[in-house]
DNA sequence: ACTCCGGTTGAGAATCATTGTCATGAGGAA
DNA sequence: TTCCTCATGACAATGATTCTCAACCGGAGT
């Protein structure tokens, strides 16, 4: 029998800020933040707390171009992600065309146990016109 | 002006690997191929020969789902992978629908700079049927 | 409220891919 | 061949992530 997870002060201040940033970040970022905020929690515990929310699928994760993990707090079924690299700020879309087409491809090649990865990348409007300032 | 790099013996033997090799690799898996072909190269030069193909489109990197980095040197023009999880064989796929959907989403979204990843991981036949060998 | 058990925490060490350092080596143009 | 550079490679350094393990605490039972 699978035990629940205990409600601690620790999980709780992780879940909280995942609920307030609307974009993805990074488990150091939110270490930082969380400290900020005076709720320190370890940084071991912030990313094994958010090695179980993404294994439960309370939470997305994907890499960044530096092989970075982030986070975000997400709306549930599958979608993609169209994702600031700047600020992180987030789209979640749709491709149904994509996963069948993924998986038409995969089948016809004999390949079994079929996963795959999109994401889009880009510079949003706000962070577009804030370039260049001081 | 751009200085066209030298042709050296182990960046020679570097992209003979890549040439013999059918599916992604990491780099040290490189190192290792030709530790044991007797032409021993650098491990940083290893990694210097393949960020410098990469950047020049030479061969495609990706990351799999441990993060590390893969290479192989694949035909000209933009293409996805269909990737074996267990052997790094490769399909080299097309998806041209996909390309507009993406730019699409993320005009509508006032996203710049776009680019996008997609890759689709499985099993392949071989390694489906090599399961649970002695 | 008290106890006790086992999951949870956190400071620091360990891991591991990747990158940086820098003295030495070797393309290749003249 | 000479010489100027860029390239190489042994090694150190980086940095994100994971591991270790003693101390801690949630919560079920009393």
């Amino acid at each position: 029998m699978v035990e629940a997870p205990r409600n601690t002060r620790q999980r709780r201040a992780v879940v909280a800020i995942l609920d307030d940033l609307d974009g993805f970040a990074s488990a150091q970022e939110i270490h930082d933040i969380l400290k900020q905020r005076g709720e320190s929690v370890g940084l071991s515990t912030v990313y094994r707390s958010l090695q179980v929310l993404a294994e439960a699928a309370e939470v997305d994760a994907l890499r960044n171009a530096d092989g970075e993990v982030l986070y975000r707090q997400c709306s549930a079924g599958h979608h993609h992600h169209l994702v600031c690299r700047a600020c992180g700020r987030t789209v979640e879309v749709e491709g149904p065309t994509v996963e069948r087409w993924a998986d038409r491809i995969a089948e016809e090649n004999g390949f079994r146990d079929v996963a795959h990865t999109l994401e889009i990348f880009g510079t949003c409007d706000r962070c577009t016109s804030n370039r260049d300032l001081p």
